[in-house]
DNA sequence: TGCCAGGCCGGGT
DNA sequence: ACCCGGCATGGC
């Protein structure tokens, strides 16, 4: 191992520890069920975490929040349950081919799903139509406990902002830099990616680039 | 008020 | 293989 890659690994684990140690347990993904986990995947791309609730709330008081009852469900009502998270009529078509593939190849059962082995089930994932490398890693993670790093806007322009990455770096590039770097445990990259939203909505807005506050400003 | 939010797809180069 | 417009609500 060369320098470049020594002082890369080690800052890779300073922003873990960094983060955890001053911010600790994120306690993610919010919701009560590993479906719920993944409607929230979807719904929140691109969108405020707020606006996914309310969205979420809308199905789960209606009774609606269970694979068999959103596979049964006409779309244009999903598109008006689902609303107040924006992009409706597009999330409205994703859900569905989610739901189309998790009921149509694993009959509605989301343990069925998960039980494939980890580079099968992301394959099949990416082949849906709506769900691309972060809800895929998302899904699998936070929902499957299947050992795949999430890597996001906010991880993208903290590590830019630090140098760690160039600005050409893509998802996949991003994701091996934690997957090597970090120990492979289920709860780090759970953790890890969580803190990172959390960080990033606080500390490294766009409009924001520089602030004292930022736990990680010294790296 | 305008900008941004835990992306992804499809069409055009 | 990139690049870019479109998708849409609610909060600060």
């Amino acid at each position: 191992m060369n320098n470049n890659n020594k002082n890369l690994s080690e800052k890779i684990n300073l922003i873990y520890r960094i983060l955890f140690n001053s911010l600790g347990h994120q306690y993610w993904w919010p919701g009560d069920s590993a479906f719920e986990v993944c409607v929230g995947a979807i719904l929140t791309q691109n969108t405020n975490w707020q606006n996914v609730k309310k969205a979420i709330d809308n199905l789960k008081n209606n009774g609606l929040l269970t694979a068999k009852g959103l596979y049964a469900l006409d779309i244009s009502m999903l598109a008006e349950f689902i609303r107040p998270a924006g992009y409706y009529n597009i999330k409205s078509k994703r859900l569905k081919s989610f739901l189309s593939f998790l009921c149509e190849e694993f009959s509605c059962d989301i343990d069925e799903m998960f039980s494939l082995e980890s580079e099968t089930l992301r394959k099949k994932l990416l082949d849906v139509k709506g769900i691309g490398p972060e809800t895929a890693d998302s899904i699998m993670l936070y929902a499957g406990n299947h050992l795949q790093f999430v890597v996001d806007a906010y991880t993208y322009r903290i590590l830019l902002r630090h140098d760690i990455i160039h600005e050409d770096a893509g998802y996949d590039d991003i994701k091996e830099l934690f997957q090597q770097n970090l120990p492979g445990e289920i709860n780090v990259y759970n953790e890890c990616h969580a803190l990172i939203v959390n960080i990033g909505k606080n500390y490294c807005k766009k409009t924001n680039p520089i602030c004292d506050k930022c736990p990680l400003k010294n790296i």
